[in-house]
DNA sequence: CGGCCAACCTGTGCGC
DNA sequence: TGCGCACAGGTTGGCC
């Protein structure tokens, strides 16, 4: 998915369109995404206003004036795409329906199509609380997050370095590509104990991480290939990576390969000679 | 609780 | 050109 700079990008692509408006109309066009919606979601949402738009770890939160809050997941590849019937009638045509638009919904003339090929997302509302939330660990921005939180929160886990930083219950919103990303920044190995950081090291990935989701953000949540802004705008996807998806390309550092593993199923992209 | 991994889906790109 | 397989941004839930 859209790790957390894609859907910081995101949810500041929608704001504008959103915030203040009233949702006029709600269309589901299937049962659910990953879980089926909840049966009051239509009913929930309709009529009331998006007072404001929030994102929490990777999920996007619609707060809504009626005490109902509605969040939304893209999963691996969902996007919103916003359109104005202003300007498309303009063209005499309407927001058209493509494959995979399962939700829709209308902001009087502001058209807000939600599309997601896999169906991972997640589309559903709660009051004051949601269990997706719960599990949720420290904001990379937060105050929450320095050497001492992951020195302490690595202490007994032997998991592989990757694995612990894509936990999602230790630091928010981090995914497979900023992690490695991360890791090679901080020359330290995807396959390193988590046990085994020490608290410098700690810090280290503190700041990098820091540094990392920092310049994705500036470069407008780049990492998706197929993503563009909500409006569709272009220059949006052309991120440089250091690592990753980058196997047999020179290491920016010292020029030799780039590796890539597999660690619990999924890609690592490194360099065996910086990152120890 | 920690760790591992299958499952949920569709689309794409590659080798043959 | 077509087929089959591997793989893709994530998370849950079941098992040991």
């Amino acid at each position: 998915m859209p790790e957390l700079p894609e859907v910081e990008t995101v949810m500041r692509g929608l704001a504008p369109f959103c915030e203040g408006k009233r949702v006029t109309r709600l269309t589901l066009n299937r049962e659910g995404l990953r879980f089926p919606f909840p049966p009051r979601l239509k009913e929930s949402v309709e009529g009331a206003i998006i007072t404001r738009l929030e994102r929490r770890a990777k999920y996007l939160l619609f707060h809504l004036d009626n005490s109902w809050t509605m969040l939304s997941h893209l999963g691996m590849s969902g996007s919103f795409r916003v359109e104005n019937a202003a300007t498309a009638t303009f063209h005499h045509e309407r927001s058209r329906l493509t494959a995979h638009d399962h939700v829709v919904m209308e902001l009087g003339d502001t058209t807000l199509t939600y599309n997601d090929p896999r169906r991972f997302g997640v589309l559903d509302i709660f009051k004051d609380h949601h269990k997706m939330l719960d599990n949720v660990g420290v904001e990379p921005f937060s105050n929450g997050l320095h050497a001492a939180y992951i020195h302490e929160k690595s202490r007994g886990r032997k998991t592989p370095l990757k694995n612990f930083l894509l936990d999602q219950s230790i630091i928010a919103g981090l995914g497979n590509i900023y992690v490695c990303e991360i890791l090679f920044l901080s020359k330290l190995s995807p396959f390193k104990s988590a046990n085994d950081l020490t608290l410098h090291e700690c810090e280290t990935l503190t700041n990098n991480t820091r540094t990392v989701l920092s310049l994705a953000i500036e470069a407008g949540g780049s990492s998706l290939k197929d993503h563009a802004g909500v409006t569709g705008e272009l220059g949006y996807f052309s991120h440089k990576f250091n690592v990753y998806d980058r196997e047999n390309m020179p290491c920016p550092a010292c020029k030799r390969c780039i590796i890539r593993a597999k660690q619990g199923g999924r890609s690592t992209f490194y360099c065996e000679s910086c990152q120890k």
